[in-house]
DNA sequence: TGGTATAGTATACAAAAAGATACTAAGGGA
DNA sequence: TCCCTTAGTATCTTTTTGTATACTATACCA
């Protein structure tokens, strides 16, 4: 992150959106709300709980996420986009578009190689 | 990259921008056009051989960039961003305009934590 | 003859990220 | 009494990234 030429401010976005689970996290937050760390886990099969939890702090260090405990037993906290989170729905938005297209062109490319041989 | 809700398309584009590098070759090369070897190695101190290679590689097999070998001695490849590599910059651009702002929103919370001390 | 340049590869190593697994507190239910 | 639940920690191992360094071929120049 250090000595990057100084008029690229990329990698301060990048920086947030990288790990494989945050844009994942973002995007589940934004598209159902108010979600409790388990069901954020069960939404994301695969992940486990030190990962989940760890990019969930990193996501409220950065003020994209909210996290919210009350003090009951069972424990039940509970994660929700911030306004400054929403920022970033354009940005995942993009993202998004531009991923299902390349899924596309990806396959396209494989059929070309298939039909050439 | 496996195992993630099948909606979620923002991993295929976090795929190709992600790496440390990445983002900055790509800039790079949208900003200046096509470039040399050695060019874009001086033009991001800190980068290791190694890594430049292994990031152009990693973009050409993804079609964004284009690498052009000229049989000579010494040596001479030229890398340009391919049409389909351009397609990234909207993203790329919304990326940077966030970060911009992400950036000062940090400074003001710093800013703040110093207020209230 | 020796040095310079380019675009790499090969090898070894260090650091960071991710994954697997076990453990915790305290209330409720069988 | 034992087990279940939730939202985590703690610890260890594996995988992925990144760094450092040395080496290559061959033409050109002094």
């Amino acid at each position: 992150m250090e000595r990057v030429p100084s008029n690229c401010r990329v990698e301060n976005a990048l920086g947030i959106l990288v790990g494989k689970w945050k844009p994942i996290i973002i995007l589940h937050l934004l598209q159902h709300g108010t979600k409790r760390f388990n069901e954020l886990k069960r939404a994301m099969p695969g992940i486990t709980q030190k990962m989940l939890t760890k990019q969930l702090r990193e996501l409220e260090e950065e003020d994209i996420i909210a996290r919210v405990v009350y003090p009951q037993v069972p424990p039940k906290v509970e994660y929700s986009i911030t306004s400054y989170g929403k920022t970033l729905e354009p940005i995942l938005e993009a993202m998004h578009e531009w991923g299902t297209k390349h899924a596309l062109h990806k396959l396209e490319k494989q059929e070309n190689i298939k039909a050439s041989n």
